[in-house]
DNA sequence: TTCGATGCAAATAGTTTGCATTCTA
DNA sequence: TAGAATGCAAACTATTTGCATCGAA
């Protein structure tokens, strides 16, 4: 990358416009590239770089774990791709756009679920409220039991 | 540890309290054993294992980093001891009774800060109306600016 | 005197880096 | 064909485990 031009959080609608990212930032596309990018977008939720390397288990070309990361590296500082960690083990990729508005994980039945804008919202302006502090959670999830375990705490579901 | 009895986790108010937690269960206070202790209770934030096998530094006498590790495990599974992650890095360990309420960490001047038990009510009860999670924020913590640095966003304070 | 705990070393997981080679632009 | 990106290997950080030895009860 010779100079990181367009560094705000643009989120890529498509695989195509990706790839129109790093080709205006003189970036080049090289097969390895493409398929992280390829893998990302076929991904629902964050996976890991393990993941990814592995083509997704298989369902998609392999390639190297360190090219990998070099890769996920330069994605995120052209602000196409996001990591955060839900819980313990690698940290986990996302494209830019899906689930920045934070995730929420259940310590019960380890399910990872989206906060939607407006839930966020809610919860932002409450700790804006409680303790000043201007948060988001697009890092780190919010950890606890989902409606259906807080309510039969003895039987999680899956 | 032949078995775990108090697994309730209940927060021990001294050196001598916690200690009797460790005898009380059939464990024996060894010398290393007593110095993670001493490490905890003499530390106000939460520390990482690398902290507590150092002596905090040297201000008190160091210890094998292993056993530091297989002594932190003991003391979380009698509930003496929580860990949690506070960014990238070593994760970290503190007393329960010590910010169980949860953390807030600024990413602007890089301060952690403990929750105050009806800040993390008021927090609670907004994501649960929100999103029905039952949450806590004892294991990561919330993330975003404080209040000083939301304000002064281009010189953050320290 | 026994077995729990220690200390050292080696193993493991996740991630980063060095460097010669490959391949995009 | 220049230099960005790759792939492999080695280094590094955080943590865990094996095992002979030590020491608390």
């Amino acid at each position: 990358m010779t100079d990181p031009v367009a560094v705000r959080p643009l989120a890529a609608a498509s695989l195509h416009s990706a790839i129109g990212t790093l080709r205006a930032n003189g970036l080049r596309v090289s097969t390895a590239r493409r398929l992280v990018l390829e893998v990302l977008f076929a991904a629902d939720l964050p996976v890991s770089a393990e993941a990814i390397a592995s083509g997704l288990g298989g369902r998609l070309p392999a390639s190297d774990l360190a090219s990998v990361y070099r890769n996920l590296e330069t994605l995120e500082a052209l602000g196409l791709v996001r990591h955060l960690h839900l819980g313990h083990g690698p940290g986990r990729y996302v494209l830019t756009g899906r689930g920045d508005d934070g995730w929420a994980t259940c310590e019960a039945c380890g399910r990872h679920e989206r906060l939607a804008r407006a839930q966020a919202a809610q919860v932002r302006a409450a700790v804006r409220g409680a303790t000043g502090f201007e948060v988001h959670f697009s890092h780190f999830p919010i950890v606890g039991l989902c409606r259906d375990c807080a309510l039969a705490p003895d039987a999680p579901p899956a």
